[in-house]
DNA sequence: ATAATAGTGTCTGTGAGACAGTATTCT
DNA sequence: AGAATACTGTCTCACAGACACTATTAT
């Protein structure tokens, strides 16, 4: 994992750096090394959540931080970031879209450790909770209930944040938080949670449906004591991705 | 440079497959390696136009790159990319906008290179052209005229070009294509040259005037036998920078 | 007078936002 | 009947786009 491996090139810079080397060999360890960190989001009770795992080494031991790790041989940067959420949450195929690099000098006390950040969106409905349910050290936090962040991951979830927020307004990027059957309260509550401010449930609901990306499924969703409300799909399997 | 650094490592992680070596400094080789690449745009002769460098060693030798290079110590990547474009333009402080990171593990036939792009912006007044006047290897192409380039550099040409239309529109990034005074006409140009279509001239002043972007100088500027026009400028130094 | 560009205003349609009452289901 | 949520339409305002003529300068 991420923490063990540069320990292991912590050790081999300092015992290098005592020792005659050939100058390719240090060029090699000034190399920075590349992780992937990834900002998975989703809805749960009504409250949108981030991803975060508590860290068990020093720096920033006990501390919390979002997942990450090394790019292995051959891995797109794509891969790394999904196989990395499949491993922490048993999920295949989260839909993900690329943050920006990070690459402050001093980010990792420990070495030159470049990121690439991506934001990941999961639908509750894919979790598997009870993977992860006992282990203390991963959790879902609400993103107004962050906890203070290891490394530089603050900024990284804020900016995760900013971008699902301008995505939200543009593309299609709601639906991967939803079960593929869903109500308009149900799509307006995600929009409102991200958004973070209320919205019109009439000029919503015009909106939605003028820009004809949803289809009305004939089916109805009975929750409480109340009247039912109709289902709705997307009409685009893949959302429009367009980018930043 | 950059070359020349591949290649060392390429020469070490040959010799070193080949003898019994430490697994951590194996480990070390499989590190990606982690480039800066540069799309810079400037507008010339009514044209808008990207620095492109003529390769000298293989692969793609002889072909068109866009200028990169590593990440020397202690840098950020900013920094990096900013320096490149010093060295290749004489020129400081250059506008930029990460533009994303490309990391297929193909990308480089040499090596593991995962590279941060940035797009970056000049005035045509600020480059100083007679320091590459004669560089026969440095050259200034119309993106619309723009010759087959080395590795993944045409995707990210095209993606910096999508990235600064939209932010044209949603930001002041035109700004940093013009000098500090300008026409409403000119920079109406440089619209018109980076959205690639015509605008309606009425329209156009409207909207930018109506943004309160712009200042009158009181000056005004004398070309041909016509009119003079007035010269505006920034009310704001630094762009608004509504990132992606 | 002519050439050449600078500069200016109206109308129309579209989309966003404010706003309140009826419909349906179950207890 | 009451509780609870689903569902629906109008008006206003701001902004985008289409569109044509006058103003100023030098030759």
């Amino acid at each position: 994992m991420t923490d063990s491996f540069i320990e292991t090139i912590q050790k081999s810079k300092n015992s290098a750096s005592g020792s005659p080397v050939h100058s390719t060999v240090l060029s090699c360890y000034e190399t920075p090394l590349v992780t992937v960190d990834i900002v998975l989001c989703t809805v749960i009770q009504n409250q949108l959540k981030v991803l975060l795992i508590q860290r068990k080494q020093p720096p920033y031991e006990h501390m919390w931080a979002i997942p990450g790790g090394f790019i292995h041989v051959g891995e797109t940067l794509e891969q790394a970031a999904s196989r990395r959420l499949l491993e922490e949450t048993n999920v295949n195929n989260i839909y993900l879209e690329q943050l920006g690099s990070f690459g402050q000098p001093d980010r990792d006390p420990r070495a030159r450790v470049i990121t690439v950040a991506y934001y990941a969106l999961v639908s509750a409905e894919k979790l598997h909770l009870e993977a992860h349910a006992n282990a203390e050290d991963v959790k879902w936090f609400s993103v107004n209930e962050l906890p203070e962040l290891a490394f530089d991951h603050h900024e990284i979830v804020q900016m995760a944040l900013a971008k699902l927020k301008r995505h939200l307004e543009s593309s299609s990027v709601a639906f991967q938080l939803l079960p593929e059957k869903f109500t308009l309260t149900e799509l307006q509550r995600v929009y409102e949670l991200v958004l973070g401010k209320p919205l019109d449930k009439r000029n919503f609901r015009k909106k939605i449906l003028a820009s004809d990306i949803l289809k009305d499924t004939g089916e109805t969703k009975m929750e409480g004591y109340h009247r039912p409300a109709q289902l709705y799909a997307f009409t685009r399997r893949s959302p429009v991705t367009q980018a930043s």
